[in-house]
DNA sequence: CTGAAAGCGCTTACAG
DNA sequence: CTGAAAGCGCTTACAG
């Protein structure tokens, strides 16, 4: 493979002169501009980006660490991410973690070797403090005690305790909460805006109330005869993803349950799912989520200042409630 | 940032010996290793990975180019090559095209700047063809008429017509098909599956009988709508993926059109949204074929023969026939 | 507008 | 088991 020495040597020029062919600097006379063009059509060159990468010292390349690419919600998020990162020229290099934290700390390492130029955490298994021991461009997906790192995210609190204003609002006080995973800040904050809400309405909070580890549709299956199983039963489920809340409906249809009647679904997403079963939902834009994850890393990988961007969210009311 | 050299000096030792322990190469002495180690430590060294890539002359990276990754066929696929790519450790580079040809050159021209060291397309709006024009490993998750391709595939003709069958043996002969675009190579042998089976029982081949650009669940829907302004109406149709299959049935349900009475459905994906719902669908292998992928052009990359796999399919017999 | 030269940080064939 | 040296292929400050 022909490389810059090989072109100057047929063009006749310095390889100083053709690297600034190359990367489009002016002050190349139009002579010469023109015969380094020729060389290297002909040579059929093409660049080695190893050695610019090298040169360099970076290598516009980031990197995006979750759990699995297989859930809408962080296919959803990737594919922001990989819009706004195609428009910039930047790569994407995938960490598929399964919530590993040894696979978390690969992906940092392969920051700290310059792999990537910067990553971002859609969720993660390791605690902040963990993450502070890592140096580089690190943007969270969610909101962090830490101003060390950029986020973008959804005020998760605030937003949970709309939807249990609005369940409470259409009379509903006998209310359980299903999310994700326990660990995790989103999962945190819910449960402090739904035990604040419960005290408000002078309900007990119970823990048997408060279900986790809920992400598929089969999940959410699962999840209504764990209710149907319950001796006293909540008149309102509030479930923090749409897959879930997708399996639970369809399962109360099944078993000829009334939904909202007998059991009112709340949901969060707004992924196509929830728009195609009526299901009301709380939309949390994920995709712009990524998009902006994009903009804000890049801006610090840049150098800029740390930025922390807070989204909007907005209840969809459809007919699960 | 220490270099290899500093660790030299700091150890005692030359470079080549650094490089050697580095890369746990044998023949170094317990002690020159003891020693290279305590002034990695105490430096704080991390290798440069550019370098290692110039020097080696590969990336230890592949690429994955489709549409989108916010599809479940899509999304498993990808998780099936990432789960397989973690385990060799390579790392993965995400080219999202939304088929435009453009965006599927750029990921090319990675392969050809040596950016990747190798490229599975999932799927493609370029010719095969235009394809060949390209040098290097280069996977095609389906069948190619062109020998220089490694493939991964399902017999789609074979399968489609499988599923033609089950519903023929089912009474059906009034059948339309639903696809999720026009070209590509497994359209093409879906649709020759069709016109032989409709050939076979007597039956007219009908061009609007035949929908295409169907992907998502409100696809679905649409195609219900689209059935139901049908003067003469199929009885049966067979459509290529599991989201449009859903929700064509949600739809049908509401619409309180009886499934499989009288409109039967099947599907093509066997994902978790076709389970949840019961319908009928043939299992493609998704995830394995995403595994399979990586390893065939793992191969290639290593300069092992070219490869071409064929995975098997099986169909669920579930509630919508 | 132009080029010689140093630098990026590794790997590896060769000679010992 | 060890090291000096060449090589991978670019970029860029410096001097003109």
């Amino acid at each position: 493979m022909a490389n810059i020495k090989d072109i100057a040597e047929k063009a006749g020029v310095s390889v100083t002169t053709v690297s600034r062919v190359i990367n489009n600097h002016p002050y190349v006379s139009e002579d010469k501009r023109k015969r380094v063009f020729e060389a290297m059509e002909s040579l059929e060159y093409t660049r080695n980006i190893h050695a610019v990468h090298l040169s360099k010292g970076f290598s516009n390349m980031i990197g995006v660490v979750l759990p699995t690419v297989n859930l809408p919600y962080f296919a959803e998020l990737i594919a922001g991410i990989a819009d706004a990162a195609a428009e910039s020229g930047v790569h994407l290099s995938l960490f598929q973690t399964n919530y590993e934290v040894q696979k978390e700390i690969f992906a940092l390492s392969q920051l700290k070797q310059r792999q990537v130029d910067g990553l971002i955490f859609c969720s993660k298994a390791l605690a902040d403090e963990k993450l502070m021991e890592w140096e580089g461009p690190i943007l969270l997906c969610q909101n962090s005690d830490n101003a060390r790192f950029p986020t973008i995210s959804i005020p998760h609190q605030e937003a949970f305790r709309n939807g249990l204003d609005y369940l409470i609002a259409k009379g509903h006080k006998k209310i359980a909460i299903c999310l994700a995973r326990k660990k995790g800040m989103n999962s945190h904050f819910r449960i402090k805006a739904y035990k604040e809400a419960l005290e408000e309405i002078g309900e007990a909070f119970r823990e048997d109330w408060v279900v986790e580890k809920a992400i598929t549709i089969n999940d959410g299956k699962a999840l209504f005869h764990k209710w149907n199983t319950w001796k006293e039963k909540p008149t309102a489920i509030f479930v923090a993803n749409d897959q879930v809340s997708a399996g639970l409906f369809l399962e109360a249809k099944n078993q000829r349950v009334s939904v909202p009647g007998e059991l009112a679904i709340l949901s969060v997403d707004n992924h196509e799912i929830s728009q195609a079963l009526g299901i009301t939902t709380i939309d949390i834009q994920t995709r712009e989520m990524g998009k902006q994850a994009f903009a804000i890393l890049e801006k610090r990988i840049q150098g800029q200042p740390i930025e922390r961007k807070v989204l909007d969210y907005r209840l969809i009311e459809r007919s699960t409630v």
